[in-house]
DNA sequence: CGCCAAGTTGATCTAAATCAATCGTTGTGG
DNA sequence: CCACAACGATTGATTTAGATCAACTTGGCG
């Protein structure tokens, strides 16, 4: 049986601040410790070996030292922590949030496997976002300096790693965008769309998934209240684009879906 | 006298979509070249060679071909087109802009002396936004490949690029904390706030600035509309934070409007 | 000097927030 | 195993911040 971070004993979305060292105990624990192995991840195509040879991504295996399980509810880093691992989500979904000195918070990120969590913390070699686990979740610990070392003699681990930070920019301006000028409808639209596409990448169907994570978090990840999302969704379920019950979502009318993206699905008035 | 980028016909906000190769074609045609010189460069403190030393920082002049300069409106570069250089905002100013397939737009950065411009672009080699001057202004084109190449046998230059995708990721998600979870007057001192920061760090004052932007301009990239700035700059006139005519500011009580950030400064209630 | 773009201010409207009640699920302890 | 507590989700009623529409001023540039 492999040792895990304890679930913290506060519930899964008002946590506030325990511990530090969680994960690094976690690994200290290891009895049997599994092998973290890039080469035979059903994930590496997705994720930081992404175009590498089989001996490219057989060097980025030494970097890894064990995969670490983290329980639903729990973290597995907070803000303000040095950074010593990046961590590929293997297994499982994050979410990242952000808290401002005023007590408000806001989700940043869903991730799931093959993302890349902790890249906002270079910047001050301490994590910038808390990253909480959705689901009973695995992840690689890729630990920082050794990856800038192996990266200065291996360009196109180098170049991955620019891609990867680049895409995230990127991303984060695709969600100004939604923020700044779409409305609630367009911007739920726009969330199942995106989950939609990130679930066919990993070769899961595009019309049904399960959301792991809550309205409240859709919400602050949209910028919006949990009621506004309930609204939104119960919408799109009288137009008959989608079907749910709780978490469980399908959806009907991708196309028409997509098209709600965008001018809430009104022809462009030309 | 140098040769420059025409200024485009059309206006400075709502300019669409022109040539391509505008800077490739200015760089052809200098006459005497402007030489880049990060050693002799006012704001090296603030831009790529962060930190490095006298030899490093010579290094890093082998990348840049030849100073550029950008005549108010005009742009740097497009969306869509290739990724060749990025560049280091030598003197003045630009703005960013996004514009989603349906035509609409945001200002997704202002960036000043010291800022790189294109980090998104690594992502896809293609540059994701619009670059376009607020005022005449002078940037530094560094190749890319080059930039890559010469990361590859000097870590710290790795490192700093690096550390320059990270904090631009930062930046990103605390403009998405703006966004998501600030009203208008909160969005506004924040924008004021962080605007004499930067000019701070560049040796200028922190109460007195020229605004380089529009009101259409800072609204968009606050999400707003621009009566809504409008407005709120006039309450904080009234209350006595800030004088300004047009795009002369001055701020007259920076802790009071710092205030105004969080919680339009009043007091968190315990 | 005159024109056009940028900025300001006011009046009105609306999308989403807020407040509130209820229902359904999940998990826990008796 | 069931009852109940607690949380998450849904839906309705009301309020409100900011958008929209509109009129007017200012000012910069040819």
């Amino acid at each position: 049986m492999h040792t895990v971070i304890a679930h913290t004993s506060c519930g899964a979305s008002g946590c506030s601040a325990p511990s530090g060292d969680s994960v690094q105990a976690a690994i200290a624990i290891h009895i049997q410790p599994m092998v973290a192995a890039c080469t035979t991840c059903a994930v590496n195509g997705l994720c930081l070996p992404l175009g590498f040879s089989k001996d490219e991504t057989a060097r980025l295996d030494t970097l890894i030292s064990q995969r670490v399980k983290v329980k639903k509810g729990a973290a597995l880093f907070h803000a303000g922590e040095p950074l010593q691992h990046l961590y590929a989500v293997r297994l499982g979904s994050f979410k990242t949030h952000l808290v401002s000195p005023d007590g408000r918070g806001l989700v940043t990120g869903f991730l799931m496997s093959g993302d890349i969590l902790g890249l906002d913390a270079i910047s001050t070699d301490r994590h910038a976002c808390s990253a909480v686990a959705l689901e009973d979740s695995e992840v690689c610990p890729i630990s920082f300096s050794r990856l800038e070392r192996l990266a200065g003699e291996f360009p196109s681990l180098q170049h991955n790693l620019n891609r990867m930070l680049s895409r995230e920019i990127v991303r984060d301006h695709e969600m100004l965008m939604i923020m700044g000028c779409r409305n609630a409808d367009e911007r739920v639209a726009a969330f199942l769309v995106g989950l939609s596409q990130r679930f066919v990448r990993r070769g899961y169907s595009a019309h049904g998934y399960l959301l792991r994570m809550s309205r409240e978090d859709i919400a602050s990840y949209l910028g919006l209240r949990l009621e506004t999302v309930c609204r939104s969704l119960a919408r799109f379920r009288d137009m008959g684009l989608i079907i749910y019950q709780g978490r469980v979502m399908e959806i009907l009318d991708l196309p028409a879906l997509q098209a709600q993206v965008q001018y809430g699905g009104k022809q462009a008035l030309i």
